[in-house]
DNA sequence: CATCAGGGCCCTG
DNA sequence: CAGGGCCCTGAT
């Protein structure tokens, strides 16, 4: 499927925008469907029933700004749906963001403040829909990297669409409730293990529109968690994901699985990852970024991920099993 | 060769 | 509410 250059949209960004920082994160491995260099992010993107290439490219700085999108595709896109492109784009980056606030309360934090300075204007931020990152967390439980990857991989590779556009061949994810004529033995197939039933359930969910992205954006976050827990398969890790890459909630922290225990306890107490700082201390000790938690989180975690690109972190190697 | 834990979650007792 | 089982992989 080769897509041309059928669109381009400007976006600007509250300032100071990165624009790296914002559409990298180092610790993300999902593989297949969106690839990087400085100033450039190609991204495909399923969007109202379209596989769609995207080429987000940087034409601004930090203190002005500006994104240009290219939109790939067989043939010329409406106002209307563009516009919505571009307003879900704008959600998904958090290109409204402020950190005014945020950057003011911990500017001469110890640890965090020299790391605002360092990564002013990156934003959190994940391509993926609600549906798409389900299945991402399930291909992450209870896998080390490589396998979540391979599986991943099997399961765009299967499903997925392989777009061509601005030489690039990168894969494009399936419609929600795409695996209707899929049985759980043919996703067992791919090796995804127990996640089969998983994917086939929360499949069928979307397939019957039990579950709108859209609306439950609109409620609260108790209610939102409640909806995603009651999906099989999906239990408080996969939530925790969710609420933050997802539904963006910044103020929020309830939960640490071991593996970023090992690496909080590295990182927050200096604590040999073998012998982690209990998850009620840490816990604990995020309170202190309240109502931010998240996002100071957020930014000394990718911090560390970056550091490692240049880098070699053994500690950090060891723990990840990539 | 066998054993085991890994970026959880479901189900049972 | 604790703990066994689950798929597959690769480390030991």
């Amino acid at each position: 499927m080769k897509f041309k250059k059928v669109a381009s949209i400007n976006l600007i960004p509250i300032s100071p925008f990165n624009f790296d920082a914002t559409f990298h994160k180092p610790d993300h491995f999902t593989s297949g469907d969106n690839e990087w260099k400085p100033g450039i992010r190609w991204q495909t993107w399923f969007w109202k029933g379209k596989c769609l290439g995207l080429k987000f490219v940087n034409k601004g700085s930090l203190l002005k700004p500006k994104i240009t999108v290219g939109v790939f595709y067989k043939k010329k896109l409406d106002e209307g749906f563009l516009d919505s492109l571009a307003e879900e784009v704008r959600y998904r980056y958090n290109l409204d963001l402020d950190l005014t606030n945020f950057y003011k309360q911990f500017s001469k934090d110890g640890v965090l403040g020299p790391i605002i300075k360092k990564w002013k204007g990156m934003r959190p931020g994940h391509p993926s829909s609600l549906y798409e990152y389900l299945l991402i967390g399930i291909v992450l439980q209870n896998a080390t990297v490589k396998r979540s990857v391979q599986m991943f991989q099997a399961l765009l590779e299967n499903y997925g669409k392989q777009l061509e556009y601005d030489r690039k061949k990168l894969w494009c994810f399936w419609k929600p409730g795409g695996l209707k004529n899929t049985t759980e033995e043919d996703l067992r197939l791919l090796k995804v293990g127990y996640r089969a039933k998983s994917i086939k359930k929360i499949d069928e969910q979307f397939a019957q529109k039990l579950i709108n992205e859209f609306d439950l954006r609109k409620t609260d976050r108790e209610t939102q968690m409640k909806t995603l827990l009651d999906l099989y398969g999906v239990g408080p890790a996969t939530v925790w994901y969710l609420i933050f890459d997802v539904f963006h909630h910044w103020d929020f922290f309830n939960h640490i699985s071991p593996w970023e225990q090992k690496i909080y306890s590295k990182v927050f107490f200096d604590q040999d990852p073998e012998k982690p700082v209990s998850v009620k201390k840490l816990l604990k000790h995020f309170e202190k970024y309240e109502p931010h938690q998240q996002l100071a989180v957020h930014y000394i975690w990718e911090d560390l991920w970056w550091k490692r690109k240049n880098k070699h972190i053994p500690w950090l190697e060891k723990l990840i099993r990539i």
